[in-house]
DNA sequence: TTATTACAGATTGTTGACAATGCACAATCA
DNA sequence: TGATTGTGCATTGTCAACAATCTGTAATAA
């Protein structure tokens, strides 16, 4: 009991130390961003937000700046700042970039993948393949974020793990109902398993190829739900 | 003579409708760290920045949230800001990702490019191929630089292109003389030919590979010289 | 001597106030 | 009526002062 005492006021402390105000803000405000609490477009107000987060506009605005660097919001001067809207083309711009990045992970992964990450690699997509006969959507969709997830930590790569959550934060502001079509599972499990044989295998070429074929697959199925919805 | 006044006029008009104290301050900090002369590791002390471009600390703390979201500086709690240092190791994952996104830009642009843009290249190509012979290391520089900001320009991707240019400034913070050595010039002016045959051709995994490698011949490079020096 | 503490100056963090700008609505005039 | 101008309010931009923290130095004690 007087751990978890300890462990909180460390916890507590260490906060203090390093966190400012300004960054406090800015997660907390990302957070409702991402969430969807705050929709784009909205108009994010200095004194109200300021107020509900107890501080003064001074480490409110510094937040801003850091939110709107990483594109989630935008500011227009003397008119305020807006939750960034992300139209079609943009977003469609983003989906490239990113299958570019996957690609770039798979590069990277296959030269140095492990036997436990390929171990691990498979755990996924082995449940995965389960999923698809329960047409679990839900559970595919965990799964699936937690493959790619992986797939670019294990690449080991800073740079590269900083630009591709960038740019997942920036298509989180466009997700219109960008659900997962049951009919599409069985090929999005087949394919994870193939990329994972790609890696396995150390075949570098065919590794970026399939993640960036894949991650291409899922632009596409956004891009046809846009226009069904 | 009153259309010069007018053209001044009208810019100092707009510079002040769309540019805040903050974005200026953070553009010139920004140019002063990459001219080098704000030296990695560097202290930036509020007060005297502030001072030297006659604005108050607010504006300036806002800039450099922007300059820290941009990867230019590092800000410790209570300790100030410094020009961000980048290690060895870390300027090699740099280059890795952006060797992804040129493979991306080639991909992107193997299946778009035009008549026009094919010639543009061309141009800097042959003129690379003329200054091999010179042996005119600044010139081809100079054009080498260009050649790669229009491959990536005309992939006509807004995400590769701010993405692109965000790396390309963390880089300048290594640039630890990298200047191109003379010997390997004839290697590049000839790859960056046969990238433009590839481009031009229309072969997307081709451009990508031949840009790839390109650019991770460019990281090669940068090894050496690190050791060398 | 060496380590510890206390203090002073400098620097950063935060705030509230004031100035400047934009926006919506009312008043005015053709 | 319709367009334009004027006015007040809300909001953002900027600043200077105050509080909190850090750093280096001097004083103290073992």
């Amino acid at each position: 009991m007087s751990e978890t005492v300890a462990d909180s006021t460390d916890a507590a402390l260490a906060l203090v130390q390093r966190a400012s105000l300004t960054s406090l803000v800015a997660d907390a405000v990302e957070k409702r961003i991402l969430s969807g609490e705050l929709m784009p477009g909205s108009k994010l107000n200095e004194a109200t937000i300021a107020d509900r987060f107890g501080v003064s506009r001074g480490p409110l605005r510094e937040a801003f700046r850091r939110l709107e660097e990483c594109g989630l919001i935008r500011q227009e001067k003397n008119r305020g700042a807006y939750v960034r809207k992300i139209e079609l083309d943009e977003a469609a711009d983003i989906y490239d970039v990113r299958a570019g990045l996957d690609a770039t992970a798979g590069r990277l992964l296959a030269t140095r993948i492990s036997a436990e990450q390929v171990k691990a690699l498979r755990v996924l997509t082995d449940e995965m393949q389960e999923v698809v006969s329960r047409e679990d959507v839900d559970r595919f969709h965990i799964l699936n974020l937690a493959f790619h997830d992986r797939v670019i930590d294990y690449a080991g790569n800073r740079s590269l793990i900083e630009v591709y959550s960038r740019l997942v934060k920036q298509l989180a502001l466009f997700r219109r109902r960008n659900l997962l079509v049951p009919r599409a599972i069985p090929r999005f499990a087949d394919e994870h398993s193939a990329i994972v044989d790609c890696l396995a295998a150390g075949n570098v070429l065919a590794s970026a190829e399939a993640l960036y074929q894949h991650a291409m697959g899922g632009k596409a199925r956004m891009l046809e739900q846009r226009f069904v919805a």
